[in-house]
DNA sequence: GTCTATAATTTGATAGAC
DNA sequence: GTCTATCAAATTATAGAC
């Protein structure tokens, strides 16, 4: 059962570094979190802390990147789809009392600064977003450029969005947020068809 | 010069906080960098680590509350007025070398879950920011709910932009971030004037 | 592979001389 | 008010028994 406990440590990791962010989250923390032995944590990732922080990232960066085609396959368009994945993000703020956001934004901005392979790695997933959310609407018939553009807007509103609503315990901002997006994406999409 | 020594504080517990966030700023490396020493900074803060947080949050709310004014009055309109602040804090960032953007989102997002006068304190300077930014969009014609909606959007928009930029030193974003902002209030501002 | 004990540093905070 | 020395606790990381 190796594997399921290096898999409990990365989903500890991850609950932990979205509520506390990465300094304020310690490897004693995240073992007595993942129900494993402290010793373990170096036996799965001997590179410390940096590198089980590396494959947190990681995941993350694949569990959000798919939840793109749970939103956009089978909507009846990409600006109906963008307002629901913003209003499930905000369903799922208040279901868990703003607790559990974006897994990587806190670990972003601290290691933006301080730590270059981890910020290559935040840089990468973030990447690797923009690039899913870009195809859906180039799919739509956007332009590349101008789908980009959205997409990016898409991941930046939604992160900003989170760090307000996690402020303010109150999740309209990122309802609000969404509605702006959806209003970007449907004149994108009315000024294409013209 | 007690005051200056209690200014210095603050000045650099913002520059490290918007760096390498709460947790990982240590007292003494505040004292470090604000050429203080360390005694003072109990000195001047009795409470602590929390109450300098607070005032460094605080502090920040005025500066950058006050920065609205600057690109608002003797704008052409409020939609170049926003695209000329996302601007301006894309080249911010440049010069700086991504090290210098928001001084309290990575602190709002490590005490959102864990400290509820501080949690309350970025809450203050979000609404605050949001609160300025309303009044500028519902003096330029808007309706109240779409004024609020906007502004939201612009401060969400923006600190989440930050953090796509900081990891990625890549300032685009920002500017595409703006971009979408400005088409967002300029098609208020014609829905309004119909 | 699991788990404990511990090393070496660093943390926030305090005491007290000057 | 300034500054130093120091405390107790927490940190990352390692060694080594089982």
């Amino acid at each position: 059962m190796g594997a399921a406990t290096r898999e409990r440590i990365i989903e500890a990791g991850s609950i932990l570094f979205r509520r506390q962010g990465y300094a304020g989250t310690g490897m004693k923390a995240i073992a007595a979190a993942a129900q494993a032995p402290f010793g373990s944590i170096y036996h799965f990732f001997p590179g410390g802390k940096d590198e089980l922080t590396g494959e947190v990232i990681r995941a993350a960066g694949r569990v959000y990147g798919a939840l793109v085609p749970r939103f956009f396959d089978g909507a009846p368009d990409t600006a109906v789809a963008t307002r629901c994945a913003f209003r499930g993000a905000a369903e799922t703020l208040r279901d868990c009392n703003y607790a559990d956001a974006c897994p990587i934004a806190a670990v972003a901005l601290e290691v933006a600064s301080t730590n270059e392979p981890l910020r290559l790695a935040t840089a990468e997933v973030f990447a690797h977003w923009v690039g899913g959310l870009t195809a859906r609407y180039e799919g739509a018939g956007l332009a590349p450029a101008v789908a980009h553009r959205l997409a990016v807007s898409f991941v930046s509103m939604l992160e900003g969005a989170f760090v307000l609503a996690r402020a303010s315990k109150n999740a309209q901002v990122v309802e609000d947020a969404g509605e702006i997006m959806f209003e970007a994406v449907r004149a994108a999409l009315d000024k294409a068809a013209e």
